[in-house]
DNA sequence: GTCGTATTTGACAACCCGGTACAGAACCGC
DNA sequence: GCGGTTCTGTACCGGGTTGTCAAATACGAC
């Protein structure tokens, strides 16, 4: 028996994210939040524990997005599988979409992974920033290495490559065109970077 | 007729680079850069006109080391380009040295490329900065690009791959482990992805 | 309807930041 | 030695930042 809340807690680190990768961590101050959010200074602290709380739970939540992506776009039957990656690589370049029914890149200063950016700015200095921002890397990884191995199994990627270290270098690519759109390249070239890369997978040799 | 400088400017520079690469722009205060260079915030104004006077000529300074990199270990003859290729790659993981007979990375929190840290963190919003960071990439790339056409010329590299297409993949892959480096992951780790990198480089079909 | 509880709001104090102004010091040419 | 000019260090100012608090408010249980 209280007063409940008035807001989407969702919606709110929505918001809060939006603001970090548009401006930084260091960058962004509580008022921004605030005005970003509609929310007041004190319910921020109450609810999230202050500015730097607010990045933690925007970071969780951008993981749960995160994960989403390969879970749907990668999984599935060995027969497709190098055409899945494919697809996950393509759309890759341009960002994790904010919501489900948003579409990923409004502009591309945001289109950056939102945990990269946080990792490179403050991750040096803020263990906690640094271990999320590599979950969100790790899971990732992790799915790409398991969808390359069921593109080994069909036939279609050479049974000799390493499916790991083939899937950190194909995150390297993706997370390097987040600096390459930084510099101000657009989207169709860093499709093409993602392109090349695609194409540069070891086929298996034809006898 | 005058006092002369009793500090060289070079050295204030390192100083202020190496204070923005760990803490960022946002998170370095003058205070920092005075304390660190040892300079007062008077001359510092005058000298280099406050904070973002001393990023844009750090980053200068940044970009002629930047580019002396690729002239000195690119440049040759087309035999043994793709060795160089090689070499270079695997260094370039490991960042650019702040001055000649400095090792290239003291810290792994500082070894990012400058440049890129810069771009990601307020390149949205500083049209200098980000084409001074742009400037760097573009130069590297280009070099890169024509170590691919030596090695190309050479028989090394499948002459019907695209050099430019190339560089932008391997210089993308680069930063891409500026990023991974930031997630905490080792220099043993970095240098593998250099090395699958340039393991899946196209070679010439053999006949 | 009334009461208790949690949320909200707005304001507040302490602090830090960037940029400037000013006084003192150091150096060169003569 | 001496003057002029530039550099150096420090104090200062307006503005912005963070974290906290107390009063006002809205809602649900009874």
């Amino acid at each position: 028996m209280a007063r409940p809340r008035s807001f989407d807690p969702d919606h709110v680190l929505h918001a809060a994210e939006r603001q970090f990768r548009t401006s930084g961590y260091n960058g962004t101050s509580v008022d921004d939040i605030s005005a970003a959010t509609g929310l007041g200074r004190g319910s921020l602290y109450a609810a999230f524990d202050g500015k730097h709380g607010v990045l933690l739970q925007a970071m969780a939540g951008y993981f749960a997005r995160l994960a989403q992506g390969p879970r749907t776009m990668l999984d599935g039957p060995d027969e497709g599988a190098l055409d899945r990656l494919h697809a996950y690589l393509l759309r890759a370049v341009h960002g994790v979409p904010l919501a489900a029914d948003v579409p990923p890149a409004p502009d591309r200063t945001a289109a950056a992974c939102f945990a990269a950016k946080m990792a490179l700015e403050i991750g040096a200095s803020d263990p906690e920033v640094q271990r999320l921002a590599n979950d969100c890397f790790s899971v990732v990884r992790t799915a790409v290495a398991e969808c390359v191995r069921a593109a080994q199994r069909n036939g279609d990627i050479d049974p000799d490559a390493d499916p790991d270290d083939l899937a950190y270098l194909l995150l390297t690519v993706i997370r390097g065109t987040d600096v390459v759109g930084a510099y101000g390249h657009g989207p169709d070239r860093l499709t093409s970077i993602a392109e090349s890369a695609f194409a540069l997978l070891p086929r298996p040799r034809h006898p």
